[in-house]
DNA sequence: CATCCGACTGACAACGTTGTCTACCGGGGT
DNA sequence: ACCCCGGTAGACAACGTTGTCAGTCGGATG
């Protein structure tokens, strides 16, 4: 900018006018300034600017895994609302591990971001303590920060999905529904489950431990459980799978586990799946439906507004999923003398 | 970190040197200032920090849609490559938008990123010069820069992947091959339709434009080429699909399109794809597969190379592809005397 | 002619760091 | 007694902006 100065004749201070499109500057002057600018190939520096101003135009974005479709399509919504502001947007992955959380957090707040979006994988937010002191904004999505930290959330109904997809199951007809779970320390995994338990629960049918298998969706332990599960004497008829990745390496793995002339590919199997994904259409899989993207929009809308100046108390959204029949949901169990000819 | 100095009864320099571990300060005093910090809750202003010392250890990276399956998991490859190096990422998707993929460049330019991936959606970048004379280090990946525009270059072989498909489907008595491409504006797309094209030549086969559907993936527009297509009086009796989202939306459009009855989610006929997807392996159907993390990676590589101070010549990587045979594309076409009988 | 006004321009400090250079202090070698 | 040295600490400038305030100048006003 100094240099700009020089070769236009100028003071700084004029550049730093044209540059900003302040007022006051003569239509001439500013048009040498800007000659100079483009001989020079000048561009401002933001950080000084930044520093300057105190304010970056910027927020920060953490979730669980870019990779992932259902955080990328909630990145691309933030991302939307962030250019929609003129924000600029720091992503990171936490891959489900706290550290990697804290320290991701604190990298964008030392670039002193003007707000966080967060996909905690902790429970312990204690960390951000110094950071709302010092004025930044967060919203968290998709689970809750841990106890003692007050901040603006948005979620899922997890637990009202989860009842209303084994309902369905129940509904028609199946009375020993097997449930595939990610981690219980995992919030939406925890209230997936309890929503599978109020359904059994309203219906009136046994919670049985047998049928619960909760863990990272990884594929060899996923076939080991659904090959045990299939085995038992009385095994289930249907299936609730409790996120995208699970209903994904499930239907891997009954396809492989069931003979190909089984119709569909569930191999005869009910199920339905938490979480839409692409080609479940297709498939024919049932699916209780979130929509990452609204998560996304509603919780840039909230950290915007917080960002704007509105200081109410913190709200906490529950969004409503929805269920989609496509098949898999609606087939019946075999008729009772099939039960153990698997 | 002025207050931190005066809490803790000791120069604003001794607590820089707190901060940033340096040697030199005896442990007793050291522990006051960590103490004053706790105490004050004082975090480091990184604009600062890069103002003061030139180098911000962040990069950009410009896609097409965060959104896309191909295109996260780019993210998240380069995103690896950072975190191991300890920079941090800014993220941007230009939607396919030349004038959008030039300001989070220079937006991301003006925050001093010390280098940017740019997957290009515009065919001039000239606006980069002024950059590369400031020392900012650019990778291009998935796509080539603009003509005139020197810099390291990660691709796919596009064009050998595409005739890879085309040939293995001529191998399995196919004659006439559809080919449904993206906006022939974009590189990949132009350079698959060279490789089907080249695939024709060497089979002896014409090449006829009435098979050839050159456009954005549309649902609507697609349903309506392939209904034409399939209704010609020469219908195709093979597709070549050239992109992981026509792919799919061909399927879909194929499923509802042909009887139920008919074999397979492709309704008979058969079909390669270019780009692997998720599920690809339960629906049977062949591609031509990119990796996209590992483009993501080697594009990382070559820009920490750089970073790292190499200014070897730019290089051009062109990445291998491999066809992936799952069903689809080893289905022979129908009996002629069944040819026009759709 | 003195005065005032508005349009324009510039000088200067400040934002929060870090690099450089200097200062102090107590101990060991000459 | 002198010097030097390593270990420690601080003063100060600089990074590139922008906000504040003060200045200049030509013309309109009283």
């Amino acid at each position: 900018m100094n240099d700009v100065a020089a070769a236009a004749g100028v003071a700084l201070k004029t550049v730093s006018r044209v540059v900003n499109n302040e007022p006051g500057v003569n239509a001439a002057t500013a048009e040498r300034v800007l000659a100079a600018i483009e001989r020079l190939g000048y561009r401002r520096n933001d950080s000084a600017r930044i520093l300057r101003r105190g304010r970056t135009a910027s927020i920060g974005l953490v979730i669980e895994d870019v990779a992932d479709a259902f955080y990328s399509s909630l990145s691309r919504a933030v991302e939307d609302a962030a250019l929609h502001h003129g924000y600029l947007l720091f992503t990171g992955s936490s891959r489900e591990d706290s550290a990697r959380e804290r320290d991701l957090v604190l990298a964008f707040c030392a670039r002193r971001v003007d707000g966080l979006i967060i996909v905690p994988a902790g429970t312990d937010h204690g960390y951000l303590k110094p950071e709302f002191d010092a004025g930044i904004k967060a919203v968290f999505a998709d689970r809750p920060p841990g106890a003692g930290c007050e901040a603006d959330t948005v979620l899922c109904d997890n637990a009202g999905g989860a009842r209303a997809g084994t309902a369905h199951l129940i509904a028609h007809g199946h009375r020993r529904v097997a449930f595939l779970g990610d981690s219980p320390g995992i919030f939406t995994a925890a209230e997936r489950l309890r929503g599978y338990r109020e359904a059994l629960a309203a219906a009136g049918l046994p919670y049985d431990e047998g049928l619960v298998v909760m863990g990272p969706p990884d594929p060899a332990r996923l076939r080991a459980h659904l090959t045990r599960l299939l085995a038992a004497s009385e095994p289930p008829t249907a299936l609730f799978t409790g996120n995208g990745r699970i209903t994904v390496e499930t239907l891997r793995v009954l396809a492989t586990l069931t003979d190909a002339a089984d119709a569909g590919p569930t191999g005869g199997l009910a199920l339905v799946g938490f979480d839409d994904f692409e080609l479940a259409d297709l498939l024919g899989v049932t699916v209780v439906a979130q929509d990452p993207a609204r998560l996304g929009r509603t919780a840039a809308d909230l950290l915007f507004m917080r960002l704007a100046g509105n200081d109410e108390p913190t709200s906490r959204i529950e969004l409503a999923t929805r269920l989609v029949p496509r098949g898999s949901g609606e087939r019946p169990p075999p008729p009772r003398g099939n039960r153990t000819a698997r």
